[in-house]
Parts: structure tokens; C-alpha cells; sequence
RNA sequence: GGGGCUGUAGCUCAGUUGGAAGAGCGUCUCGUUCGCAAUGAGAAGGUCGUCGGUUCGAUCCCGAUCAGCUCCA
């Protein structure tokens, strides 16, 4: 363990020889007794000799479907807080076990994107957190208030060798005249007593009480609840008891809250009441990072002369490291003090914090199968990942391709507490690629975008500089020099529209004046033309000044619409002498964010009454092997909508894992139920869901208590289970074909198909799609054994897919497809691959970003697929009147000779257009000093007509052309045309083909050129047509 | 969950009071050239994302829907 310590560890492996360092040096070098990765192993094993069980962390993807990541040590546990499950972790998978009712852990959290959001303080200060781990230890119903205080106290004193005195303890004390709940924490107050005595220490000094908001804890606001008790930490450079004492609940960096003990003692009501909880429970929670970071800070907690840092953390500086090799920069402690104005340094070292941070989020995020898309948590992965690449490339000058290389070293700081990142380490670098690259491309669309906006900003600027000044001198007519300008350049223009509207509040010009841009202008701009006086040079001024700032609302349409981050926006501006609205900006954001708040469906958490979860005995599934049995009932469940049958034991299987519930029959006394779907509930119970007409029959009889014959419809059984087969096997194939990151994220298997979500980052290329149903189909024929056993968790073989984030039980049931497909799975499967039959791919789509979705059908429902295309392709094939092998070609030279044809019947339509403009031409008459041809013709469609006088009029050179034609009894078209010359003379299309449309119970219209109308009066034409004339 | 933007030739994109669908690159054919690079002429290639509505007429206006991008919760 200790052989891969590095031998000078903390920040000064990455600090380059500078000045910079020497400010610093009081900090660099220290030895430092353990790692990270030490300091959390002992806080695991201390608690495991105190009988505990210790379970790994759980996924960060939450359970609870009101948060957006796990973000507290809790999460897992909530469902025994809560008592819908039993105390049962030492029975829970992947664990090291000891008492049921003891755990320790150590979780990943992140808290990015919710409530608590720090996301915009990461990197600018030591403490702050995308990603943390909680270490914990719990007590569900067992020990409480003595044992865990004092266990922690120990932890902390004596293995660690934190000075006593450098700790101070919190308690609840409520501040009735607020209202807070409950009352004084005696109990914990006399403990603290005890131990600070103990150590010869006063514990009027070293405790202090506090209110609802820093002591008490609530899930919601209903729920268990209960006070805590924090343990605070002087890291003043002096360990005087009175000055630490002063900083405690303070936000004091120097005095920080190191471990929460929270003591779960009440229920609280909707109705506010505080009653006791039957089972007390013990919920704590320690920051890792932070105890890290002053352990490497204090050198193993002796020397409080520096500044903590969670940074100086090895979890971190071992990716400083990399980041210092990547950029040839180096971290040096730098902490802004201002938000503006920062030292080159600083910003370096912001960035190597931020990065630092953001990639572990982000690598453990991906890991466990949350990836960076465009809604909810996807979407705050994404911003974490961005915003990281913006640090790199801004402040490291790191080139496009630099954050997956971040990668190993995460996976080599966190990879033996979280294997799933070693697991998943190369699909995480492939994301973290496309993501990189995708970005690439929205801040280079940003930048052309920002480019051109600036361009005619400064354009304006010059503008208003030098050209008004030339115009000055040459022009006699000002008015017309600003004129011509302005419409030479429509983004000048614009840009100058906005300068008018920022000039609004000074008084020049009003609102109406805005929405006339051009008049506007010349009443600004003439005056500073005209005359040169104060006035018109500081009007001059201000109109350069607001000419040389990018609107807010520009500056936002960039950043909202096309994700082009304000920074860069600024840099940009900055580049080019200019200058960013960010109080626009700023306002403007406030505005969207206003628009998207939404009502919070707060949720209300509850204690379930009595042990409602515990008492009921879930039902034995007898169908694996047979599809009859006998059974007795134990229950009849009825909802607003249907009744349910419970049985002691059945084989009908209850919908799970996404396999649909078996249908079937239930006969008790010689009369028959029928079953039409069989559903799971929370305490494992089957609730076999009876048809509408037998449920009216049960509300009749007393049926708990008697014998029943169950079965299963075999039918459908099978055709369920052979989706469920099938499902596996694409499983397979699909890693096989498109690689092991390939993960399973929702399944549906009915009796008329399988649905299969998957993570995967692009589309199944078609090719792909033909390989995999190939391979499957392979399989089938193959027509390998399917074999089921039940084994441990941990010794499950190796490779065997587990449905990740899935809480199993210690016994799981392995499905095992001829040895090369593995599955922990609870449903049920044919007996030989070959049973399932043909296998159809139906469909491939996204449901959701990194998620698609496969659709196949296997069986029956496959066959009639097979058969459902055979009959449409020869059913083209007989109207091709060839073979299903030739429809394609005949098909082809179908289509050429097709095309050859209509080429040729254009080329006699062009020449019989010609020969029939040729005769309307010559027919033409005079009118109105112009020659004019009025006549109805026979055309295919309106827009011959249109071909055909435009032709007419060609030949006429100048003139007027009218044109009608009917098109069946109720419809009829007009077109007119007229030459510049007719037009020059008064004529108008537009007005000829109104007039005559009105006549024919229609409506047309165009331009004075070129007109084209209808009607629905086709016998009116020749009249309407002959009054032209 | 709520907004914004985009969808037009194989690719990148133009296309306004609604009236005959375009450019550049790429592809193909024929030239210039010993050949390549370069270049000239010509051609093919379009359900204007899909569906509906308004209209005599919709790539354009309206509504729905799908897909991609993006911001917020």
C-alpha cells in the first residue's frame, strides 16, 4: 500500500523552483505520515472492529427520483430510515459484513445543479466541491447518542492524533422565541462533558450550543428528524481554546465542521407535530476531501501554520501533476482574494483547481452511467465538463483533446474504492472526446458569430471617427452621406439601432425615435455633422462610448441560444478594444431564469405506519419450472380501478426487470378467475390483477383462506420468456459489437416484443445493426443451453453483467446463455437458445442523450413479420411482374427509363409551348397604346401557364399578356404579365388578375410584373376574359 | 418541466412585403496539358424534416410533431 506513496508528497510535487514558492515555503516540504487513501481506509476499519458492516458506495445515479445525483452518505440508506426496508446491509451485496444494523462507508456525493449550488465558487476557493466523498457510520435501531460521539471522538483523538484541544463540540439548544422544535440535547451535551473533561478540558469552553438552523436536522419538511452535534476544528495557527472558540459556526475558513453526528429521534407530521420514532437511528457524516486536505495541510495534524487547502489533498495533487506536465504551468496555492483583476498566477492556479475538481465529477459521473447531455442531470454534467475545458483552454492554454487525458489519474487516485471507474475507464475517455469535440464545435460557431457583431461595432466606430470627419469636409449634403452609409451595411446599420435605443435614458432621443432608425440618425448625427460645438462633441462621445460596448441582450442571445459562455464573449471583446454589457447581460438572465422557475413539487417523506413493509410476507415464485400449482389465498387487494388475488406461493411471475406479469387462470371452489396480469409490490407480494367480471364475483365471496389451482397461459409464458432470451442475447451482441461500455438502462419484454435501452453515445450504424441481428440469430441456431442457478453476490463468475446501481441481495440468480452471456437476472428464459425462434430487429432510436433504444421481435411475432414483408415485396414484385431476386433492377431501369421519358415530354411540351406562344403572340392586339394578348388556353397545370406566357411575352418584347384556363368545372386560373414598359404606362398584373378573379368568384394577386389568381367559376372565363380585350 | 435557435443538393450554407429553388465545395462527362497540379465547358443530384391549417397559390405565415443544438429549473 504504502510502496505507491510518492516519496515527497502534498503540492510541492508540482511547484517549479520560482519566487513564488519561496512566499510559500513555510507550507513545502512536509513529510506526511499517510495517504489519502489511508486516512479513509483507517476511518473504514475503525468502525469494522466495532462490528460494522462496511458497504460500498452507491451509484451516483440517485434512487430517489426527486434528486438529481446521490448527494449525501444517507441516500442509500433511506429506505430503513424510513422503515419500508428491514435492517439488512450485512446481507447486501458487495459488502464486508458485519451487523445488520451497523454501517460504515464512504460515499460518492455531488452537489452541482440543485438546491445547494456551488458550482460557480469551485476553483476560486480551497473548499468548495462538484464531487466529495461522505464518510459515515450508521446505526439503524442500535447504538445512539454515547457510543457515536464517543467512537468519533476516539477516531479523531487518539487513531488520528488530532489535539484535543484544537476540537470543539456543537449542541441543539432551540430558540423557543423562533419556534424551533424539541428540546435541549442534554444527552448529548453530558457526553461531551464527559469526554472534554476526560482530556482536561473545559466543557463550558469547548461546547457550543446551537440553533435549529445549524443543529437540527430534517429530511423534509416531514419525516424523521432529530438534532445533531458537530465536531469543529480550529485550524488557527494558535490553539488558543477562547479565539477558536469565537470562530466556531462562524464560516470562519480557519474553524470548519469536520463531522456531523445526527441523532434520528422524531417523526415529523404534516400537521408540525415532533412524536418519538420507535427505532432511534444515528446518520453521520464526515467530508473526506476536507479532513484530507488539513491532514496534508498540517502535516498529519501538528503544524497549523499554513493555509488550508482540501487541495493539498494527494486525491488532487496527483492530478496537478498532470495538469502541470500537460501545460508546463504550475500549481502554486494562489487563493484570489476579488473576483476581478486577477494576477496571471492566480487564474493559473483557479484553473488547476477547477479541472482538478471537474474531471473526478465527471469521470465518476460517466461511470456510473450518467453522461453529459442536454436535460436534468446530464445536463449538469455537461456544464461541469465544459466549464472545465473553458479553465484549461483559457487559463492553461491546454489545446482541444487535453481533458480525457485527465482520466488514468483519476482512475488511478479513486479506482480501488470506486472499481467502476476502472471498469468503465475507456468509455469514459471516449465520451469525454465527442463531448470535447462537440464543444470545440459550439465555441467555434460562438466566436464567428461574436466576429461578426464586433466587426460592425468597430466598424462603427470608425465610422463615427473618421468617416464623418471626411464627410465633414467633402460633402455638401450631410444628410445624404449618413443615408448612403447606412444602407451600404445592414449590421452598421443594426449596430446602430442599438446604440439609439442606449441613448434613450439620456434624452436624445425617444423611444419612438428607435422604431425609425433612419430619421433618428440623422437627428442624432446631423447636429455632430453640422456644427462643432460642446454639446455636439460630447454627444459624439457618448455615442462612441455605447457604440464600443456589446449588448447585454447580444452578449445573452450568444450564451443562451448558442451556448457561447460570457467569458469568452468578454475575452473576445476585450481583444478587439470593446467592451461587454454584463448588467445586461446579467438582467436579461434573470428574465429566462424567471420564465423557466417552475412550482416545486416539494415531496413529503413519511414514516410508513407500524412495520406495514416488514409484516407481510412476500410470495414464493414456484414458476421457474412449473406453470401449475396450488396455492392458497393469504389476501384480496382492491385499488380505485381493480381487485388483486394474493397467494402463499404462485407461478404466475409479477411484472419486474421489465418482463411483463404472466396471464393465465385461478380456480378456486369450481369457479374460474381469470388472471390478466400478475404485478409486484413493495413487499415482494404477487397481486395477480383479476378481469372486471370475476372481480365483482370476489366481492361477493370470502375467499382469503382457501385453496386455489394456479396457471399460467403457457402460450404467452413462452412467448414472454423467448423475448427475455432474445433481450440477452442483444445484450451480448451488442457489446460484442459496439464495445463494453454498453450498459443496460431499462427493459420491457412482453409477449409481443423486447425493448432494450442501452448507454451508448451515437447511432447504431445500420451495418452494425445487421451484424448484431446476425450474430444473434447465430446463437439461436447454436441452439445452446440456457442454465439458471442461484449463487453469492461475490462469487458470482467473473463477467457477469449486474444491472448497475441495482441494490441486490446476497443470494442473486445467475442466467447463463451457453457460456458466453451472463446475466444476473430474476426472469424467466427458454431452455435452449433455439427456442426462441428467429430474431427481427424492428427498430434502433435515441430515447434520451448517451441512451438509445433496440426493438426486436422474436418467435411468432417474428414470423409474422418475415411474413407481413415477403407479402409487400411480392406483391412489388408481381406488379413488376418480376422475381422478389430482380425487383430491385427492373425496378431501376424502371426509374431510368421513367426519367428518359419525362425529359423527352418536357422537350415536346417546350416545343409545342413555343409553336402555341408563337400563335398567341401573333394574335395579339392593341390597347391603350400597348400590344396585349387575352386568351384562353389549354395547359396540364397553373404553372405551365405561367411558362407558357412568359414565353408570349418574349415574343411580343413589350406589352401585356392575359392568360386563363379552366381546370375541370370548378377551378380556374388566371395569369397575367407585363412588360417594364406596360408596367412604366400604368399597367399592374396584380390589379388585372384581381379584377378578373373577383368576376369568377376567386381571389389573386402578385406583383405588377407577374400576377397569378384563381377562381371557381370556370364557365365565367371566356366573359371575364373577352371585357380585357 | 419551461424557453431560444436550426432542419433547403452528397457536404457547408444563401434564399422577405407568399408568385418559376440557388451558390461554393464534392461527383460525373467532355476539353486544355506528355502527365500531375491547375483550369475551361457541360451534366446529374431536391417529398425545401414530417403532418395539418390559412391562401387562387406556402421553402416563406400559423399549428402540431420529429430530430439536432443551446440556456434555465
Amino acid at each position: 500500500m504504502r510502496s505507491g506513496r510518492p516519496a515527497t508528497p502534498g503540492v510541492v510535487r508540482c511547484v517549479q523552483p520560482s519566487s513564488l514558492v519561496l512566499r510559500h515555503a513555510t507550507l513545502v516540504p512536509f513529510p506526511i505520515a499517510m495517504t489519502s487513501a489511508e486516512i479513509r481506509q483507517s476511518f473504514l476499519d475503525f468502525f469494522a472492529k466495532h462490528a460494522h458492516t462496511i458497504v460500498p458506495s452507491s451509484s451516483l445515479m440517485p434512487d430517489s427520483p426527486g434528486l438529481l445525483f446521490t448527494n449525501a452518505g444517507m441516500n442509500q440508506f433511506v429506505p430503513i430510515f424510513l422503515n419500508e426496508r428491514k435492517p439488512d446491509v450485512a446481507s447486501w451485496a458487495g459488502v464486508k459484513p458485519g451487523s445488520n444494523t451497523r454501517a460504515a462507508d464512504t460515499q460518492k456525493c455531488i452537489r452541482a445543479g440543485g438546491k445547494h449550488n456551488d458550482l460557480e465558487d469551485v476553483g476560486w476557493d480551497t473548499y468548495h466541491h462538484t464531487m466529495f466523498e461522505m464518510l459515515g457510520n450508521w446505526s439503524f435501531g442500535d447504538y445512539f447518542k454515547k457510543e457515536s460521539l464517543t467512537w468519533g471522538w476516539d477516531l479523531l483523538t487518539k487513531v488520528w492524533g488530532i489535539p484535543p484541544k484544537r476540537l470543539f463540540a456543537t449542541v441543539y439548544a432551540p430558540n423557543k422565541t423562533k419556534g424551533d422544535p424539541a428540546d435541549f440535547d442534554q444527552e448529548a451535551y453530558d457526553i461531551w462533558a464527559g469526554l472534554f473533561r476526560a482530556a482536561g478540558l473545559d466543557p463550558a469552553v469547548h461546547i457550543v450550543n446551537g440553533n435549529k438552523k445549524d443543529n437540527f436536522w430534517m429530511m423534509g419538511d416531514t419525516g424523521p428528524c432529530g438534532p445533531c452535534s458537530e465536531i469543529h476544528f480550529n485550524l488557527l495557527p494558535s490553539d488558543d481554546e477562547a479565539e477558536g472558540r469565537k470562530l466556531v459556526n462562524s464560516s470562519s475558513p480557519r474553524c470548519i465542521e469536520i463531522w456531523n453526528h445526527v441523532f434520528i429521534q422524531f417523526n415529523a407530521g404534516a400537521d408540525g407535530s415532533f412524536s418519538p420514532l420507535p427505532a432511534k437511528h444515528v446518520d453521520t457524516g464526515m467530508g473526506f476531501e476536507r479532513v484530507a486536505g488539513i491532514y496534508a495541510t498540517t502535516r498529519g495534524f501538528k503544524d497549523f501554520t499554513g493555509e488550508p487547502s482540501n487541495y493539498n489533498a494527494d486525491v488532487f495533487t496527483s492530478l496537478f501533476e498532470v495538469l502541470a506536465k500537460l501545460s508546463g504551468k504550475s500549481y502554486t496555492l494562489t487563493v484570489p482574494t476579488k473576483r476581478e483583476g486577477l494576477t496571471e498566477q492566480e487564474k493559473i492556479d483557479i484553473a488547476f483547481r477547477v479541472l482538478a475538481d471537474h474531471a473526478r465529477t465527471v469521470s465518476c459521473a460517466i461511470a456510473d452511467g450518467i453522461l453529459p447531455g442536454n436535460a436534468g442531470r446530464n445536463y449538469v454534467i455537461r456544464r461541469i465538463l465544459r466549464r472545465g475545458i473553458l479553465y484549461g483552454r483559457k487559463d492553461l492554454k491546454l489545446a482541444t483533446g487535453f481533458f480525457e487525458k485527465l482520466v488514468p489519474a483519476v482512475v488511478a487516485s479513486l479506482g480501488s474504492v470506486f472499481p467502476e471507474l476502472k471498469t468503465q475507464q475507456s468509455m469514459i475517455e471516449r465520451v469525454i472526446r465527442s463531448e470535447e469535440e462537440s464543444f470545440g464545435r459550439t465555441l467555434d460557431r460562438g466566436i464567428a458569430l461574436s466576429r461578426e457583431q464586433m466587426d460592425a461595432q468597430i466598424l462603427a466606430r470608425t465610422w463615427l471617427t473618421t468617416t464623418l470627419e471626411e464627410a465633414r469636409a467633402q460633402t455638401s449634403d450631410p444628410a445624404r452621406a449618413i443615408t448612403e452609409v447606412l444602407e451600404t451595411d445592414a449590421f452598421l446599420r443594426q449596430v446602430f439601432v442599438q446604440a439609439l435605443a442606449n441613448l434613450v435614458d439620456l434624452g436624445t432621443v425617444t423611444a419612438a425615435d428607435v422604431q425609425r432608425p433612419g430619421e433618428a440618425l440623422a437627428k442624432v448625427l446631423l447636429p455632430i455633422l453640422a456644427a462643432q460645438t460642446p454639446d455636439t462633441f460630447a454627444l459624439k462621445a457618448k455615442l462612441l462610448e455605447r457604440v464600443s460596448v456589446v449588448p447585454g441582450r447580444v452578449a445573452f442571445t450568444l450564451y443562451d441560444t448558442f451556448g457561447f459562455p460570457l467569458d469568452m464573449t468578454q475575452l473576445l471583446a476585450a481583444d478587439r478594444g470593446l467592451t461587454v454589457d454584463v448588467a445586461g447581460f446579467e438582467a436579461e438572465m434573470d428574465r429566462a431564469r424567471k420564465l423557466s422557475q417552475d412550482a416545486h413539487v416539494s415531496e413529503i417523506v413519511t414514516v410508513s405506519e407500524g412495520d406495514s413493509a416488514t409484516g407481510q410476507q412476500p410470495t414464493k415464485f414456484v414458476g421457474y419450472d412449473a406453470l401449475e400449482s396450488t396455492a392458497t389465498v393469504v389476501d384480496v387487494v382492491k385499488t380505485d380501478k381493480d381487485t388483486f388475488l394474493v397467494f402463499d406461493q404462485s407461478p404466475f411471475y409479477g411484472e419486474m426487470g421489465g418482463q411483463a406479469g404472466d396471464h393465465g387462470a385461478a380456480k378456486i371452489d369450481g369457479q374460474t378467475f381469470a388472471i390478466l396480469d400478475t404485478l409486484k409490490d413493495k413487499a415482494g407480494r404477487h397481486l395477480h390483477q383479476l378481469a372486471p367480471a370475476c372481480a365483482l364475483d370476489v366481492a361477493k365471496l370470502s375467499l382469503v383462506g382457501k385453496t386455489a389451482k394456479l396457471q399460467v397461459s403457457p402460450l404467452t409464458r413462452r412467448a414472454i420468456s423467448r423475448h427475455h432470451s432474445a433481450a440477452h442475447l442483444i445484450h451480448w451482441a451488442l457489446r460484442k459489437v459496439l464495445g463494453t461500455h454498453v450498459r443496460q438502462a431499462g427493459t420491457s419484454k412482453t409477449k409481443e416484443r423486447m425493448r432494450f435501452d442501452f448507454s451508448h453515445f451515437e447511432q447504431v450504424k445500420p451495418e452494425q445493426l445487421r451484424e448484431i441481428e446476425r450474430l444473434v440469430n447465430e446463437k439461436v441456431i447454436d441452439n445452446a443451453k440456457v442454465q439458471t442457478y442461484e449463487t453469492e453476490f461475490d462469487k458470482k463468475p467473473e463477467g457477469t453483467l449486474a444491472f448497475f446501481g441495482e441494490k441486490y441481495g446476497k443470494i442473486v440468480r445467475v442466467v447463463d446463455i451457453g457460456g458466453y452471456s451472463r446475466e444476473l437476472c430474476g426472469g424467466t428464459h427458454v431452455s435452449s437458445t433455439g427456442e426462441i425462434g428467429p430474431i427481427k430487429v424492428v427498430a434502433e432510436m435515441a430515447i434520451a442523450s448517451g441512451t438509445r433504444r433496440i426493438e426486436a421481435v422474436a418467435g411468432e411475432p417474428a414470423l409474422d413479420l418475415i411474413a407481413q414483408r415477403e407479402t409487400a415485396l411480392s406483391t412489388v414484385a408481381a406488379a413488376l411482374s418480376a422475381g422478389p431476386a430482380d425487383v430491385a433492377d427492373k425496378l431501376k431501369s424502371l426509374l431510368a427509363s421513367k426519367a428518359e421519358l419525362e425529359k423527352q415530354l418536357k422537350a415536346f411540351q417546350q416545343k409545342a409551348e413555343a409553336g402555341l406562344a408563337n400563335d398567341l403572340a401573333a394574335g395579339a392586339i392593341e390597347k391603350d397604346g400597348l400590344k396585349r394578348v387575352v386568351a384562353k388556353v389549354e395547359v396540364s397545370d397553373p404553372n405551365a401557364m405561367r411558362a407558357l406566357g412568359s414565353q408570349v411575352l418574349g415574343k411580343l418584347g413589350e406589352g401585356v399578356v392575359i392568360l386563363g384556363a379552366s381546370f375541370g368545372a370548378d377551378k380556374v386560373s388566371v395569369a397575367a404579365f407585363c412588360s417594364p414598359a406596360a408596367v412604366k404606362s400604368g399597367q399592374q398584373a396584380g390589379k388585372i388578375v384581381g379584377e378578373v378573379c373577383g368576376k369568377l368568384g376567386g381571389k389573386g394577386g402578385g406583383k405588377p410584373d407577374f400576377a397569378m389568381g384563381g377562381g371557381k367559376d370556370a364557365a365565367g372565363l371566356d366573359a371575364a376574359l373577352s371585357s380585357l380585350r
